[in-house]
RNA sequence: CGGGAAGUAGCGCAGGCCGGUAGCGCACCUGGUUUGGGACCAGGGGGUCGCAGGUUCGAAUCCUGUCUUCCCGACCA
């Protein structure tokens, strides 16, 4: 293994996937677009879903599962939503393969086997849970429903990125159906409230929350709700997005109940996701030149221990006091892993660590425990203390809460130093190219300007702000009056 | 899907023009010495040269096709 990870300043690209594939998250595989994600990387996720899975419960939803498949006549009953994800869907046209007659040891696509109806592989399921929701619902004694399901979804991308565009990724998606309008737009503003908790309280990463504009919308949706996060090149990524479905789906799949009034009315749904894209966000947001640096709360290991010493004699009394350090992490529900492997020495094992990003490494050697103390090292700041073996585990407990507040407060000041207000069009384009980031400018609220503004500069209406400042301004593009800046970003 | 680059041992690369015994560094294995910021010595193992065709007595090398990845565009979470 080479030494440096590309710098970010040298090619940001290259540093972001250094990153994942050096930190052990994910390497490519032998399908086109596809990725493994390794078993470092599936920790990562399998930490940021139980906690988002135990918020979900908290809020009333439950899992359930469905098909990977969908008929393509019910895919397309909703005609805006399979428009929109119709040109890149995968599609099953035949259920079995043959010896190749012409080509020995080689299998064939059986001819005859060909489906009566092609099968989409789901890029998202609301074709095939209304459908079923239909029989699920008959009166507003059925409403609402919660649900979620964890699943894999396809998405035929032109081109892919680890974690941020793969031909399949891993999400969520919630999808509720209530009996009126006002609960279903609740839903869909609590949901996004949740995210934003998540991604906030343990990615440590600050959003924006907003309302996307029509141009930006899901496909068959009636408003597109989003949190915005900002990444250290000052582009934008889309952290999470939940929709309002009004009856669109409803209307689809003829999802109907009756009401108190005896009057069968058409169904209101929310859907909501989050993806493995999220630990794309999270690389590109927090990391450095020296690898990954991850969140306490969500990071796979948390404290890793490293011994120093010479001899079997000094060993054995390491190991007696990390057994009693990681006894006492333990009980606190800190992970820790003590590497006391011999085919590497200290100095390789702090690099390595530091690449994997995990928040805080102790090294312990024969000189601190004569003196009754330890180096502690956190990866946020990359600062070395040393402090007594005394209360040492609470001070870790600490610390880890300390790294989790600093990362945010770090990332919520780049943040608000890169939201930079535009008046005028020379602004607007000058900030884009120069030190990018968020641009609140004044837009005319029309789609055509929406379109040029994309088409002259490459960036896009990220959002509307919820609590956004009413002022009024004029479009940067045309002169138009407005009420409110939005804002604009070159995005992922 | 267009434009560029690349694929040779786990990783990084040389060899390719000019066809003729497949190499180097790191990693790995064994033994020993080591251990406070990517250790050292000695010995050793490992490759259908991305894949499939073709040219040739002979192909990593020449030709054709194909797959995958990277960078830049159009499309998207």
């Amino acid at each position: 293994m080479s030494k440096a990870i590309t710098s970010r300043s040298q090619d940001y690209s290259q540093w972001y996937n250094d990153l994942i594939l050096r930190g052990g998250l994910a390497d490519y595989s032998a399908v086109r677009g596809c990725m493994v994600i390794k078993p470092y990387g599936f920790t990562l996720w399998e930490n940021m879903r139980d906690v988002l899975d135990r918020m979900f419960k908290e809020t009333g939803h439950q899992n359930a599962y469905f098909p990977l498949f969908v008929p393509k006549s019910l895919f397309e009953a909703e005609e805006k939503n399979a428009e929109g994800f119709a040109k890149e869907c995968a599609v099953v046209t035949h259920y079995r393969l043959k010896s190749d007659p012409n080509n020995k040891g080689k299998l064939m696509v059986d001819p005859e086997a060909k489906l009566e109806e092609e099968l989409v592989v789901r890029p998202t399921s609301e074709a095939i849970i209304w459908n079923t929701y239909k029989d699920w619902i008959q009166s507003y004694r059925d409403l609402p429903i919660l649900v979620n399901q964890w699943a894999n979804v396809v998405r035929w991308e032109m081109r892919t990125r680890l974690f941020l565009r793969t031909a399949e990724f891993l999400w969520q998606e919630g999808h509720t159906a209530h009996a009126t309008m006002e609960e279903a737009v609740e839903e869909t503003r609590k949901m996004l409230d949740v995210y934003a908790d998540f991604v906030e309280n343990y990615m440590a990463l600050p959003v924006i929350k907003g309302v996307k504009t029509p141009n930006e919308r899901f496909a068959g949706a009636e408003d597109t709700y989003c949190i915005e996060a900002l990444m250290q090149d000052g582009k934008a990524l889309q952290a999470g997005t939940s929709h309002f479905l009004g009856q669109n789906f409803a209307k689809a799949f003829e999802v109907k109940f009756l009401n108190r009034e005896n009057k069968q009315e058409y169904v209101w749904a929310t859907s909501w996701g989050v993806s493995t894209r999220l630990i794309g966000a999270l690389v590109m947001a927090h990391s450095d030149d020296e690898g990954l640096v991850l969140p306490p709360r969500i990071a796979p290991l948390q404290v890793v221990i490293v011994p120093i010493f010479k001899g079997e004699e000094q060993k054995q009394r390491i190991d007696a006091k990390v057994a009693e350090i990681t006894k006492g992490l333990k009980a606190l529900g800190i992970s820790v892993k003590y590497d006391d492997s011999d085919n590497n020495r200290p100095g390789w094992k702090f690099a390595e660590y530091e690449l994997k990003g995990v928040p805080v490494r102790l090294a312990l050697g024969a000189r601190d425990l004569e003196q009754n103390v330890v180096e502690v090292a956190r990866r946020d700041t990359k600062e070395k203390q040393t402090v007594s073996l005394e209360g040492i585990v609470a001070h870790i407990q600490q610390l880890l809460a300390d790294i989790q507040e600093n990362m945010y407060n770090r990332a919520k000041a780049f943040q608000q130093a890169n939201i930079t207000n535009a008046d005028t069009w020379d602004e607007f384009v000058q900030v884009l190219d120069g030190k990018a980031g968020f641009v609140a400018a004044h837009w005319d609220g029309t789609p055509e300007t929406e379109e040029a503004i994309k088409e002259q500069t490459k960036a896009t209406i990220r959002c509307i702000p919820l609590d956004n400042t009413q002022e009024e301004g004029k479009c940067i593009l045309t002169g138009k009056p407005s009420k409110e800046r939005v804002l604009f970003a070159r995005a992922y």
